[in-house]
RNA sequence: CGGGAAGUAGCGCAGUUUGGCUAGCGCGCUUGGUUCGGGACCAAGAGGCCGCGGGUUCAAGUCCCGCCUUCCCGACCA
């Protein structure tokens, strides 16, 4: 991409709504603008990050066994009648009446749908095992949307659905998400940490969530200094119930000594009893054993080899898309602004000709940039009239992993500057080196 | 939904206390010139229903009433 061509309107000074470090950068370095409180439109620089999120996530749930669907947005009342769910998430529902007065609803989820439509297709324990998935817009009226894309009330979603004969056959399709997803989070560079969580809404029984440690997160956890047990704040409050260890957690301590926002230092863990580090953070995923919570209500059910006929047991996971993108930045940031690793960057080298108006910084340019598309690095050159400072500026800004520096100075004895956004450190290379050395470089960025 | 703050040019702000505005400043934008390795400089320009509606007044960006929107804290939350 030529960046005098592109859409990718920075900004030089904070967003006036803006409170968070990842919402100011992300407004800042032109990923997204807010179109209404949380809604947000993604530019070109922020889709591009989003589809190589989701490109990640769809090797991963393919290697695992799930296929992709697609489902509607739009819901029907009465499915959600069926669950008693219209009522449990009232309050977060979209809802609205179309032209024959029939009520519809914008999807808050999708197991309703998903166990409509499994029970209309899956007949027989030969059906079994599936695990489907979607990449799709949820919509909830939050009370309260903020911080940028953290907590909006349209999001992107990352929903898979298990459906299994039995409880082993749960077992192993929980297994087999739970590890996808410590595969994906860990190749989108995060620092995740998984914890006991309370299923909410969802129901059912064990559930785990996975949280990226930073100050600003919603969510409070709690990891045991000693046996490295993890629980949300929800569980540690309550005591975790029998059903919800596999390993029979004792109770947790009792609500007097975590009462509050605040969990306190005197928090113990349920397991080991001994102190527990409170965290904050911000949570990407989720996952559920459903059991038949949703199969039951909406006969989705099948006959086994005997030929009795038996409820499907289901398991449900999630990940907020677009949550992926404010944690990266929350946990990866500098004074210069964000810091993308590699396999999420918008693009992976940025090309700064420093004065287009020197013909052979220009030209070594343009040269540079067209090698590295020819040799499939995703780069972009910031072919701008602009001078050398707002070219370094901007690239440090939306932190793309490498620079190539191309002045005058260097061009003389041949040479041009490959740097690293990270750590600011730079090294000289031979102009015909470049694309070589680049391969190395981001290798190298690659395997941190 | 309770408490707090804010809405003035594309973006960031001042002006509102004490009404006098023919509404400013920085950045960005346009044209010309000089610059050119960390957000240049000079000159000349374009760009405003001062959130919306009503009221008070000779006069409202400024005062009063109502509404809308946004942000923060809380409650809530997959």
């Amino acid at each position: 991409m030529k960046w005098s061509q592109a859409f990718i309107p920075t900004l030089r000074e904070d967003p006036q709504d803006a409170e968070v470090i990842s919402h100011k950068l992300m407004v800042r370095g032109a990923l997204i603008r807010k179109l209404t409180a949380g809604a947000y439109t993604y530019l070109p620089l922020g889709l591009k990050i989003l589809s190589k999120v989701q490109g990640i996530i769809r090797e991963e749930m393919t290697a695992a066994g799930a296929q992709e669907i697609l489902m509607p947005a739009l819901h029907p009342i009465e499915l959600w009648q069926k669950t008693g769910r219209d009522k449990v998430l009232e309050e977060v529902m979209i809802k609205f009446r179309d032209r024959h007065g029939r009520i519809g609803c914008l999807g808050p989820t999708h197991e309703e749908v998903v166990t409509s439509l499994v029970a209309g297709n899956v007949s027989s324990y030969r059906d079994l095992p599936k695990t489907l998935y979607q990449i799709q817009t949820k919509f909830r009226d939050e009370m309260r949307p903020r911080f940028g894309v953290i907590r909006s009330c349209e999001f992107i979603m990352k929903d898979a659905y298990s459906f299994d004969a039995d409880v082993q056959g749960l077992e192993k399709s929980y297994k087999s998400m739970f590890d996808a997803y410590c595969r994906i989070f860990k190749r989108c560079g995060l620092p995740y940490i998984t914890v006991y969580a309370d299923p909410g809404a969802m129901g059912g029984g064990e559930s785990h969530e996975f949280m990226i440690p930073c100050d600003i997160g919603e969510d409070l956890v709690g990891v045991c200094r000693s046996c490295g047990y993890g629980a949300s704040k929800d569980i540690l409050v309550k005591g975790a119930p029998d059903a919800r260890g596999s390993a029979g957690a004792p109770p947790g301590p009792r609500s007097g000594h975590v009462a509050g926002g605040e969990l306190g230092k005197t928090t113990l863990c349920p397991k080991c009893n001994k102190e527990m580090d409170i965290k904050h953070t911000i949570e990407v995923g989720h996952t559920f054993k459903l059991g038949t919570k949703y199969s039951k209500p909406l006969s989705a059910v099948y006959l086994d080899a005997a030929g009795a006929t038996k409820e499907i047991i289901m398991g449900c996971y999630g990940i907020g898309v677009n949550r992926i993108l404010a944690a990266t930045v929350e946990t990866a940031n500098d004074k210069d602004g964000m810091i993308w690793p590699v396999s999420l960057s918008p693009y992976e080298v940025s090309v700064l000709p420093l004065n287009m108006s020197v013909e052979n910084v220009r030209k070594t340019g343009l040269e540079i940039y067209g090698k590295l598309i020819e040799q499939g690095v995703d780069a972009i050159i910031d072919d701008r009239e602009d001078r050398a400072g707002v070219k370094f500026n901007d690239s440090d800004l939306i932190g793309y992993p490498l620079q190539i520096i191309i002045g005058e100075k260097g061009l003389k004895d041949g040479l041009v500057e490959i740097k690293i956004r990270k750590s600011k450190v730079s090294e000289k290379v031979k102009i015909e080196e470049t694309v070589q050395k680049v391969k190395i470089f981001l290798d190298k960025l690659r395997a941190l």
